[in-house]
DNA sequence: CATGAATGAGACTTCATTCAT
DNA sequence: GATGAATGAAGTCTCATTCAT
């Protein structure tokens, strides 16, 4: 049985050195994406998440440089992880109407699965630290995400020609962002926030 | 000593002390202003506001609860000057299309002139505190803004009927603040990105 | 009695505040000198030194920028009373014999009156930080004073006229440091020390 | 196993364990040596060192009772290479000028062939550990060597016969590692720094 | 009202050493 | 013998806030 790992795993055989700290990965990401979505960064603490984790404080700084390098990687694994939502629901085949509403419900999906960890991803870098840190953060790449699905629509003359894609992606992500926040605030019915982003949203973008 | 206080101008005829206090507070605001701005509300400390304004550390807590209450003084000064500027630009006189643009071109008038004081200003307090403030936040107040200019061109007829009001404030102030960062950072030109939010903005909102 | 503080001091009348805080850095000062001289630069820490003293933990960095700049804040300081030590002893005025053990007869009050201050204040700093710290060490300021004898006693014509006296200050510094280390630890007798010093010191220089 | 121990040579024939194990070794001295004299032995860590070496952390420990046991290694090294150096100069076989000469010559050229490791070796221990180590250190044995030629020199007359050659070996040392610093970095030439300090010894020492 | 020295909890991080593999 | 992940005590330093003057 732990022969193998029984799947045709991406790491076929982990030495036993290896895969401990793998391991303690995976309780750290846990631990600090658990703290960092109830607390917030500035109120987590590294030796906080290496003790819900159940692991030495240096072993914190073993797999990251810094707290913020654990914070981005928390990003970094939200990030994909909505990927993956966004994906199944293949908002890039209808047509725009369609295609935002997936896209929207894909988001509220994961938010009900994941309560908090968007905002908590979306959390502005540079209120945490000055200086650039030189990694793409979850805004840009949900910025794009929405930049690419409109261009789309712009060629095949779903979406108005005059659309600047680019700015229209921040647009959105903003609004939803702080849309969100709200809706969670106020307890709104996640179908009838859906339906109203959807529609307006439809109406900004198309022809 | 109570006198003076009550007259037709509050600048009139303040007895020592009182006047004393009153310029603290004014160079502390305008200090704290200028750093949270460039620093940002973690890097900036109580000590640099009290320095950088000319008044000894003490002082700071003569006329602020905590540091907190400091950054809330701020953001609050600063709705207070955007409002003035939404004001000259008398968005509710016109048009959907007129005032959408209007109170646009306030806010990016108002921006042009205090660089970087709307994003300190709209920074999210939940990331500075855990707790409720009880404070409103400028975010609600420019939501707010929005929406009773929405809920008044829905009277007119001019913007759809079936519009939430409340939840489409949020949405334009986050799409704003998002859209505003991205444009700063690549400075884009003022002019057309006022026309672009105007035209995404109109369609999405108009009858 | 606390009017004018009675002595012709150097600073006349010292507002409450600047008197807490000259006191605060005496005792500081205080307590480092004995830790650093009991338990050396790496078994002291900065908390050591505030609790020695009798003040809170950042007091320390109110009065020093870090650990090291509080050593060498001591190792001015001893270089400082050691020079006082060495003027009462006028070992300019006389001959080159005289002068050498007047010097050394001043070193070894000092050090008699002061145990384990010198060698303490004789720590290599290179062995304590990287980097240059653009602060003149005691080694030098030793050196020099030997250094400027010799050149005076070279003038003289007592002094061997072809004697490099920099490099000769080093030499002599050198080996009262590590003489001076051998005989505390076997506490040999100080006079015979001074007596066998002086010989070799005045055979070597002597023209 | 235990075959080939006790051979002639102590290169011949050993196992493969026991081969790795002295390899091993071989390559954490080489490093030890190379980052105690690039960056003092308080900058320097295990790690750093095994990584150096290539091997991993915990051979270290197998290899050293702990880091200060390390740098004791690293000291004794450097005395044995440099007293091969000295050996070969014959300093015993001359007179007191000659010997002197020799010896000092035997120092330098040691010196140029390995920069910064004299520097290094005679890093004051005290300043290391509070507890004594029980280990000879590089100033004493070199003291030592010292000693015994002025010893000589005394017996053969040439040395003043009221020379106590113990103090003077230390004062020899101490004057030649902080005058070399000094010359080091002033980057003085070598051979006038070996005349000049000749000169100073053997009239400090002659009879 | 104003000051600025003092505070000390607590933040982040390091590193010599151990030990399971 | 060799490895390197793990450890956690200990270190240095910061900073929001208080309080005696």
């Amino acid at each position: 049985m732990s022969a193998g790992e029984g799947e045709a795993s991406d790491a076929i055989q982990l030495s036993g050195a290896a895969r401990r700290k793998r391991e303690s990965r995976r309780k750290l990401m846990a631990a600090a994406r658990k703290l960092f979505v109830e607390r917030g960064y500035h109120e987590t603490r590294p030796q906080d998440i290496s003790r819900e984790a159940g692991v030495g404080h240096g072993t914190f700084y073993l797999h990251f440089e810094d707290k913020l390098d654990c914070f981005l990687a928390f990003t970094e694994e939200a990030a994909d992880e909505l990927h993956v939502f966004v994906e199944t629901h293949h908002a890039v085949a209808g047509s725009i109407e369609e295609g935002i509403r997936e896209l929207l419900t894909a988001i509220f999906e994961y938010s009900d699965e994941n309560p908090g960890v968007l905002a908590a991803a979306l959390t502005d870098v540079s209120v945490l630290s000055t200086g650039d840190t030189g990694r793409r953060m979850p805004v840009d790449r949900w910025a794009e995400v929405w930049s690419e699905l409109l261009e789309k629509w712009k060629e095949t003359g779903e979406a108005a020609p005059d659309l600047d894609v680019r700015m229209a992606g921040y647009l959105i992500v903003g609004a939803i962002k702080q849309g969100g926040a709200y809706g969670y605030r106020r307890k709104l019915d996640r179908t009838k926030m859906i339906e109203g982003m959807t529609r307006l949203f439809v109406r900004a973008l198309k022809k």
